[in-house]
DNA sequence: GAGGTAAACTCGTATAGACGAGTAGGTGGG
DNA sequence: CCCACCTACTCGTCTATACGAGTTTACCTC
């Protein structure tokens, strides 16, 4: 029978304030932090804590409920509650998008994935006309109806964000990028094909907790959060061209931007 | 004696898989979601909704948890559980460091701050010299010691984010830049006067949930995520002058920024 | 009217128990 | 040897209860 690793855990301090659940939770989390559990690493059963801490089930399972917020552990139903692992964060350039690997005639993501070893997958994949959110429209100019392709990305079999692209209908609209497969290079190559040379992009960024719907969408853990990033592309003419709608998963991303000093 | 506004909530479903909890909360989330409760809107009482479920006060609770940990609503301890406001977002541009803006005089948070007609202060002012953590040290190409500036922001009161500036000796020591008072401008301003003119910044952003720590100085509500930005600011020279370590509420804040598509 | 106090409400913490459901390992039968 | 089953262990859900602590309200006293 599995112990507690001596020493690994201490004793509650009764003459403290400090809730109890806050307690134990405080002596897990130093003890993950110092390394004493590693990643991957089962904690003690929720039995065994009871028996250690002389605490009622409740409380115990409080405690872990705590760390499952930070986003320290995870539990799986029958086996145990784990360390959460750092997943490898995908590491997204300022310069993802520049002109010389579109020209590369594969998609940023899954260039990106083959160099960094991975297996990329792409699912889920819906190309339809739609009317857009007042976000949407406004930030595209204000069409009554758009072109929106969504889709998810996976790596390794993981999924780790979904993105929905809206383009005006003028300019989308019987092309290949209104295609399922927009072809080699991604629906920029194609808009620039189609006479609209891309000038720079406009990106937003926001973190949050998922929504439940986003949480089954990329099978968030308890307690990681996820970007949202919305990217304006701009033509030449300063026209909005396309919007992209993207939500990641927090814990796989590391999002890099070059500003001037200018 | 307040009530459940009629048809606010439904009943549960005796017949679904679905958890008693998660219909509890799976109902007020979509009150929410409907604006049938709106921001800052007391919810029902743990002993309403007891009475109007029919169920325990711990599953009561355990569904009020859930929205919690999504952000949704915040409790006060003899108040009641409340709709989670969206605080006013700070938005970040990417030319916030421009040298013009610089020129001015004001420090970036303050003129933004003025400019919002919000009434910025600086915090927990702090400047000593300490020896950098490894990730700390490469970036600013390995010094064994550095100057670091710890300080935090508040804006009306509320603290949105704190940071720590760390800055090689050699260029730092004996300046102004090492004076709690950086003078007009900030560090970036002394940095050129001193000869480092600046040429571009990179900037690295993460998100995750707050350490206990982090929850303490931001005083954030639960279910709120932080931003991690990273900041390395390098001269025309290639080298790394400053690395800005940024942890923000990212419910206060959203990040701007522009990118070429050569 | 002003003040203080008590009651009634809120959420926070903790206990003890029960049953369900998913997993893993061992045991036995084929 | 392999498969089926059983058992022990895991976490998930839910009940019922108790007391504490912070807030608000009402009332009573001065």
């Amino acid at each position: 029978m599995p112990v507690i690793p001596s020493g690994a855990l201490g004793a509650l301090d009764p003459t403290s304030d400090r809730a109890v659940f806050r307690q134990i939770a405080d002596q897990l989390r130093e003890a993950i932090d110092k390394g004493r559990f590693s990643e991957g690493d089962k904690l003690p059963s929720e039995t065994e804590l009871v028996e250690h801490y002389g605490v009622s089930r409740m409380t115990v399972r409080n405690s872990l409920s705590v760390l499952q917020g930070e986003g320290l552990v995870f539990s799986e139903h029958g086996k145990g509650v784990f360390v959460r692992p750092r997943p490898p964060v995908r590491r997204l350039a300022s310069d993802r998008f520049a002109r010389r690997h579109r020209e590369q005639g594969k998609s940023a993501f899954t260039v990106e994935a083959d160099a960094a070893g991975s297996h990329p997958t792409v699912d889920n994949l819906e190309v339809k006309e739609e009317r857009p959110s007042q976000d949407i429209a406004t930030r595209l100019g204000g069409p009554r109806r758009v072109l929106a392709r969504h889709r998810r990305y996976l790596l390794d079999g993981r999924p780790v964000e979904f993105a929905t692209s809206y383009l005006p209908l003028d300019i989308a609209r019987g092309t290949q990028i209104a295609e399922p497969n927009p072809g080699p290079g991604g629906i920029y190559a194609r808009l620039e094909e189609l006479g609209h040379r891309l000038d720079h992009f406009e990106e937003e960024i926001r973190a949050r907790m998922p929504a439940p719907s986003e949480v089954r969408t990329l099978r968030l853990a308890a307690g990681v959060p996820v970007i949202h990033l919305i990217r304006t592309a701009f033509d030449t003419g300063g026209r909005a061209v396309e919007v992209c709608d993207t939500v990641m998963a927090a814990d796989a991303y590391v999002l890099a931007y070059q500003l001037p000093a200018t």
